[in-house]
DNA sequence: CTTAACGCTACTTATTACGTAGCACAATAT
DNA sequence: ATATTGTGCTACGTAATAAGTAGCGTTAAG
């Protein structure tokens, strides 16, 4: 049926820019628009948008009915899955700093 | 120290095109720069190379001294981390179609 | 009836990726 | 010895993606 195994497709929605960052933004409570464009380091309008756009065709970021955007379950539960990349990711950068000391 | 935590880190580099994608071709055995082009749908040359180069210096990929490129224990273990993705992508696209029947 | 915050669009510029050609080198074949 | 093939990789023009800035239409408060 589908060409592409589901692991492929949702690494390409996830290797666009911001569309990890704007998850982790959301995981504590609801952000505005404008709220999430701070978080992200002012990230554009223009491209907001359009992350928004794909998360919600994605079921992982949905309006919120009194203030801007939340995550859904289904975007926590991929959360829950991203937490041991938290771990692994302290254990890369001891790992980088020792085989690079200079940087 | 470091201004953005670990995770932003490796998040950022993650995000980039074709990263993953050649992090997970390479996990089965090494691959010469021309293999890993064609296991990626023809990835421009341009791309690949600095892909590679960001993957050496980042301690997840080191040129195999008999044949092409090949993962450092680093890049094994940040597969082992990626694994669950697999079967929460598979929920994920099955909740989709449920949700979305008509794509 | 201003003022401010909201989600969002339009538009221009800059960055990133693609596509193709081809070089320099090494191993193999004739 | 010399052509052929495979290798890693660079150059360069074009296309796609993201950034940066301005501002519109709406809502709600002062």
């Amino acid at each position: 049926m589908s060409t592409s195994p589901a692991i492929y497709e949702i690494v390409e929605l996830l290797s666009k820019k911001w569309v990890m960052r704007i998850i982790w933004e959301l995981r504590v409570h609801p952000l505005t628009f404008r709220e999430l464009q701070s978080a992200c380091e002012q990230v554009s309008p223009t491209v907001l948008n359009n992350r928004l756009k794909l998360l919600k065709d994605s079921q992982l970021v949905e309006a919120d009915p009194e203030r801007g955007y939340r995550l859904t379950e289904l975007g926590h539960s991929l959360l829950e899955v991203y937490k041991p990349l938290g771990q692994w990711a302290e254990t890369w950068r001891a790992q980088r700093s020792r085989a690079k000391p200079s940087v």
